[in-house]
Formats: C-alpha cells, structure tokens, sequence
DNA sequence: CGCAACATTGAACGGTATCAAGTATGGTGG
DNA sequence: CCACCATACTTGATACCGTTCAATGTTGCG
C-alpha cells in the first residue's frame, strides 16, 4: 500500500505486494506473471465473508494484503478457527479439490485478494503444470500447520499453546521482511484467539497476562511483540525450522 | 489376501485389494496402472514403524491392506496421532511435497505397502499431469479430515468427539464395500483412541462405556459394531458428507 | 456523548487428568 | 494343556486446568 510502481511487469500490484506473494509461490517467473495476470484484484472490509460454509469454490483467491480466518461455526454456537491466511498465502488452496467449502472465509483486517476463476485456473493447470505443483506444494503447508495445530489442541497446555501459535505467526507474517524488529501486527482479538487455540476467552485472557508476566511478550490492540524470543520459544517447545522447510522448499522437485 | 488373479492388469496384487485402491485413485486406467506398475510391494508387521520424525521422504507409500497411524511424540511423553490410514491411502501424501517428514508412521496391523521410489514418481509426475492432480487431491482430502478432527479437539467434548472419530473410521472404511454391515475392525487400543482424540486413555474407556450403555456401539478387540447409527450420528453431529464428497470427488477436475 | 466491542477480574463449577489398584485376555514355552 | 507373562482394559478416589457466569473497566467510533 506505499509506493506503486506502475512500471512492474505484474499490473495491478503495488511493488512491496507483488514481492510478498512471489515469496511464497514456488514458481518461474513466466508461471507466476501468467497465473497472477489471471486473477481481478479486488478490496474487502474487515470483518467481509470472503466465503461461507456450503458455498460452492468459485475461484481461487491468493491474499495480496491483509489477513482472514477460516472458520467453522458448530451447532452449539461454538466456533473453531481452522486457519490464519497471511499475504501470500492461497485460501484454502485444498478445498479447490472439491466441490464446496466446509468453512466461512472472513477477513481480519481490510485485505486485497487476488481472485482467480476456476475456469481461468483450469486452463492455465492444464497449460502449465508447475501450476498444479504450486498448488499442491500450498495445501501440504497449510495442512502441516495445521498439524501442528492438531498437536497443540490435543496435547499442549494452553500456556504453550498460546506461544506456539504466536511463534507461528511471527514467522510465517516476518518471511517477507525478515529484518523486522520482533513486533508485528496479529490482527485477532482474544475472542479469535480463544477460537484458534480452542479455548474459551476469559482464560486467553489470563494465559497471556501469564505470558507478560514472564516478561515474554507485549499484545496490545493487534500489535504484538516478543519481548524475549529464547523464552517464548522454550514454553512453545517451538521449532522455527517446519515452517522455514514448507515456506522455502527446496528447488526442483517437480 | 484371498483370490490371487495373477491374470489382473496389475500384475502384483490379489483382486480385491486392486479394486480397493484404485477406487480412491481418482485417476484414468493408463495412468493407474503406470502408478502402480512403479510400486514394489512389500509387507511390514503390526507395530513396524514405515517412518520416523525427521527422515527424508524416500518414496510415496500407497496402502494395498492394513491400516497405519501418523504420530508425534512430544517432549514429555505424550504423543498425538494427527492421521489414520487405510486401504487406498497415500501416506502422508502432503509431506512429500517437503524435504522430511515430521511424524512417524507406524503400522496398526500387518499392511501390504505399495511404495513408489521418489525418483520415478517425479518421472511419471512430469509425463503424467494427472498424476499430480491426484496427489494435490488426496493431499487436500487428508487436510479436510484433519479439518474435522481440529475441530473436535477444539471444541466437541470427549464423547462427540469419540463418536465422530468412529463416524468417520466408519465411512472411510467401508467405502470399498458399502454391503458390509455396521460393524468393521478398527485395530486401535484405548490407548491409540486416547491418541487420536487428546484424551488419557482412563477417559477414553469411561466415554467408551458411556456410548455402549446408550446401546450405540459395542468395541471389542479391535472390532466395532455400530448398534444405532442414527443416534451416533446425532451424538457426533456427524455429516456423511464432507466425506463422501472428499473420496468421490466430482469427475473432470483437471 | 453514548454505545458497542473488547478486555479484565473474581468465584464457583465441572470435565478430564492423574494416580493407583485390580482384572481380563492372548500369546508363549514347557 | 497349563503356567506364566505382557499387554490391554477396568474401576475408584482425588486433583486440577479450564469453563461458565456475572460484573466491571476500557477503548474507539459515529
């Protein structure tokens, strides 16, 4: 949203944007303008349903900017979020496999998306098949985090659950501009946080004065900083290298 | 393991088991057959351990019969299994897609393997696009499932969770043969259920007795029978669907 | 200014864990 | 065929982590 270089090969996208998505698709240079060509950028509102659960996949939508949640409402009200999307990231590149989504898509913040038909996309799969690569490579590292996730809600404490999925999102947000400082915007509020971790909110609340307390972290009004890194890192049990792995794959492996 | 057509198309496997793992392989005769042509058979024993956390991914490992589970030990002892396969299964097909796995894989009965050398895999990959289509599908259908078990960890409590895990073992299991009664064998312990659903494996045999004394199932030695599937449906909000969608997905999505 | 959303705090409850026996069950070797 | 052993399952008592309920404080925004 700085400086748009009306110049850039990719016509839509201020430069910063293009630099944080191509990041994070593993794709040649020609691969990547024609799938990014293909897609109608398009502005939502914080708070905006990108998607909701049952609707059919119209497109794939790329996050040029911002951020969303992706989220499963349950009969008794409850509500358990499935996935954080940064820029970059595809949402819910799997469900693309299938007919319709199982959960609502809202956007966290206002966001830019990079939409892109499914025929469009059809056409470029079968004319490119780096393409259909790239998207594979995308649903096996959401499905890791989500892994990781399953692990944290089935076996972690809460404590370390929380600084897990802090350590998380300061890796996965920092990857473009690895030379920020330790504080970065995270959008959600404890009631978001509680509905990740599968917690309820009064004891997010708790849990993370704990984590202040110990001098770990700052978190206030969607602005987090990690105060001591070593030590959230240690009550996360947190192992930085699975998201560098599925974030900076190795070349060639078509 | 009973009739040997030694004069199927495939030419290492007994009939029947061909005809469970190609119902899953969304893919063209042409291209299954030269799929599973790359694919040196072998058997592995109960408890035998196909992977373990940290090693490189050699090859992509299909299940002819036998069931396997997905695990991570963590620091203290405790341990979450984050997937279950069955016959048809690509294990853990999204890892291959990165450098090393992160689980270890562990067989839950004696299993016949068809395992595909990572090299010739990238050979077919690349004269075969279909091939890639369908592992970016089967890796988007193992995140789905992972999607629902989230949720459960999340947000169900120990029963509706321990009764949509035994839902879905129930659909996935008898897709081959939709004939079959209510009743199917799931080579879990208490233990492994506890495992699977972030429980203690004393919690798991009291919630275990509470869904027998509603007369809905009997588990015995690794043998479910499901008594009323309406009401374990209902204790587990379950919904067939979301399955039924991931296995037979919609043809012609290339 | 006033409302709505979000955050904080305290008290009491409850689901699930943990600990500690004890009881099947099935496989093995004699 | 039996004695033995390991593994799995069952049961009860107790403790705790996290929930729920309810009230209050805070922030931002139209």
């Amino acid at each position: 949203m700085r400086n748009a270089n009306a110049g850039d090969a990719i016509h839509f996208g201020p430069g910063l944007l293009a630099r944080q998505v191509t990041a994070r698709l593993t794709l040649d240079p020609p691969d990547q303008q024609a799938l990014l060509a293909a897609a109608t950028p398009r502005h939502v509102l914080k708070g905006e349903y990108l998607m909701e659960e049952g609707d059919p996949r119209l497109s794939l939508i790329i996050v040029g900017s911002g951020m969303a949640k992706a989220t499963r409402v349950l009969a008794d009200g409850g509500q358990q979020i499935v996935a954080i999307f940064v820029p970059g990231d595809m949402i819910n590149a799997g469900d693309l496999a299938f007919r319709r989504s199982v959960v609502s898509i809202v956007a966290l913040t206002s966001a830019l998306l990079l939409p892109i038909p499914l025929a469009t996309l059809r056409t470029l799969m079968d004319a490119r098949p780096a393409i259909v690569t790239a998207l594979w490579r995308e649903t096996a590292a959401q499905a890791a985090i989500q892994q990781e996730w399953m692990i944290g809600l089935g076996r972690r404490t809460a404590e370390a659950r929380m600084a897990h999925f802090l350590c998380e999102m300061s890796c996965r947000l920092q990857l473009g501009h690895p030379d920020a400082g330790d504080g970065f915007d995270l959008p959600l509020t404890q009631q978001d946080l509680s509905d990740v971790l599968g917690l309820s909110a009064v004891h997010v609340n708790r849990v993370l004065q704990g984590l202040r307390g110990q001098g770990l972290i700052e978190f206030d009004r969607g602005r987090l900083e990690i105060r001591n890194k070593t030590g959230l890192y240690a009550v996360a049990e947190f192992d930085a290298q699975y998201l560098s792995e599925l974030m900076y794959p190795e070349a060639g492996s078509s």
